[in-house]
DNA sequence: CCTTGTTGACGTAACGTTAATTCAAAATAG
DNA sequence: CTATTTTGAATTAACGTTACGTCAACAAGG
């Protein structure tokens, strides 16, 4: 293909008016003439400037590496798309990572390692990555962005405390009493768990204890067939996330309770899906996209060695979106 | 960070030693002692070769570039992760596009057409790639696949019409009689609808006309609706693409309509998520993570200059899988 | 008329690799 | 002991950009 080599002698000019032609740089001038001759040129020869090159000379890549826990994680999906558009806006595209396969040694990691593939990397690895992992990562040169709580490096989240409170606080609010959490496991649940503990505390109710049982569908039906073989049966649920607020729904068909007759149930993190669900779904809805492009903005503090706003995401907070799937306490139980 | 350079006077060596150790370069040879003398020499310096710098010099990046309609569409998860896959197998990341933003002149597609951005493109963007921005990226210097059915490029596709096909033939073996199908738009549906035909025909039976009321669960409630003020309602119920199914699930239980007693539903395209719906939906699987697989190395087939492997992928077949949502006639309505 | 400033451009040195070419020294053959 | 081959390496020319430094020609100011 065409190389501003070619374009500067198909217009009779030198590579560097060409090269400021296409940057629009002031320290080399021309005549406007000159500039019409070189875009004729450039549009005849069908030039496109080698990213490459541009790259190797600028040390920027205009790329930044997005990896995350499980490639396709349905929560992630606004994260992946306030991730895809803010670095639009920054004229930079995204290469995919899977924290799940970013094991030491590993292509990807490899590849991220080397010089000048991205300038910068997001990572949301729940707990994935390991030590070796990470301290390779520390060595790379561009800035590293953790999207959950980190101990020694930059991050950012949203208030998962805040979202269990949020959850809790609902159920309360409906009278609910006896109210349980289902969990899964690590940090993300764990700060639920507190939330939903000073909710209940709050309301003068003893929290029951985290019954932690993991990720996912079968994790959430764990959690109903445990909750409800209690001495006293709860009304009301918070589930940690919404995969397993799916398997608590199906587990109580399957069960025969009736939601929310009979049970309430409140989800925390929130997918498109959930409105189409029958009962349509009670959740508090995690601010995702912002966190996904306030990493973006992060970032490219980072990138830019400017001060960088971290932490907790307070603004939005997580908002509760009110379905179908809890009602207010009619019948007292105890 | 440290290069080549620096490497080499740390060793004592020439460039062209410490090149050749990087790639085990045949033609330049050298002592082991040599060798490991460099090898010590990089590992102390921390040196990680600049990918860019190589990219420009083998006129090859190891990236291929994913354009997919939505970015985070669900049905297209084991589409991308069968892509994600298959790449890091051939030493290839992955560059994230999304075809709804890809007009002409934007960001995305710029990047992606200068020269020595991406080895090649993978496209799936089910029309929504309009006539300019194909005939931009027709002048892309390295392959393009398309995986969906294309006129003029190579393409790669499942087999819709098969799915169509089969299941009807499903409903029809259940005995239903009554077989109405909701499709969408553009081709996709069309291809669907057709294999609904040729099982309607098969059976005897007379196909009712394409009701095509679009994407997405909305569409499928429509669908629904549409189907059942027919003057002799349906028993069954083909719906175009798992989303509409959930809507037509949806819907129905807002309608009272009891599935699968009162109605047979058959999707197709599945996703995780539909096994636990309650009912379970039955649907028709696509091989769409092979499709990624496939995609990939017919791309890789493409940029070697082999001969690639085009057309519908007949192996695997659309995959029926049976769950809650259909069951077998036994009243005879009409 | 000389000085200074401006306009419009050109030449060229990097950026970090890779691979072809060259070459001295050591080993082997005759 | 000389001629030839092999070993082990060094030099160097790209790859396509960008940006710094230079410079001739001309205009304006004193």
């Amino acid at each position: 293909m065409a190389t501003q080599r070619d374009v500067a002698r198909a217009a009779g000019v030198s590579l560097a008016v060409v090269s400021a032609v296409v940057n629009g740089t002031s320290h080399t001038r021309m005549k406007e003439s000159t500039r019409t001759r070189v875009l004729q040129a450039m549009q005849q020869l069908g030039y496109q400037p080698n990213q490459t090159a541009r790259s190797l000379r600028l040390n920027q890549t205009d790329m930044i590496a997005m990896i995350l826990n499980k490639i396709d994680n349905p929560v992630y999906g606004p994260l992946r798309h306030g991730i895809y558009e803010a670095a639009a806006e920054h004229g930079a595209t995204v290469l995919l990572g899977d924290a799940e396969t970013m094991r030491s040694g590993s292509q990807f990691l490899t590849r991220l390692l080397s010089q000048g593939t991205v300038d910068g990397i997001l990572i949301r690895g729940e707990g994935l990555l390991d030590d070796d992992v990470m301290a390779e990562l520390r060595s790379h040169p561009k800035p590293i962005l953790i999207l959950e709580h980190a101990r020694d490096h930059p991050w950012i989240d949203v208030d998962d405390r805040r979202a269990g409170e949020i959850a809790t606080r609902f159920l309360v609010n409906l009278s609910h009493r006896h109210i349980v959490f289902v969990g899964g496991s690590g940090y993300l649940s764990q700060q639920r768990y507190l939330g939903y503990q000073q909710a209940m505390d709050a309301a003068g109710l003893t929290p029951a204890p985290h019954l932690a049982t993991g990720f996912g569908e079968q994790a959430g039906a764990d959690g109903l067939r445990q909750a409800m073989q209690a001495a006293t049966a709860p009304t009301a649920i918070v589930v940690n996330n919404i995969m397993s607020a799916v398997g608590v729904l199906a587990a109580a068909r399957d069960l025969g309770i009736a939601i929310p007759d009979q049970l309430s149930v409140v989800g925390i993190h929130d997918v498109d899906l959930m409105q189409h669900l029958r009962p349509a779904v009670t959740a508090v809805r995690m601010p995702m996209y912002q966190l996904g492009r306030a990493g973006v903005e992060a970032l490219y503090d980072l990138i830019a060695g400017r001060p960088s706003a971290g932490g907790v995401i307070t603004d939005p907070e997580p908002e509760l979106v009110i379905r179908d799937s809890a009602t207010a306490l009619t019948r007292i139980r105890d």
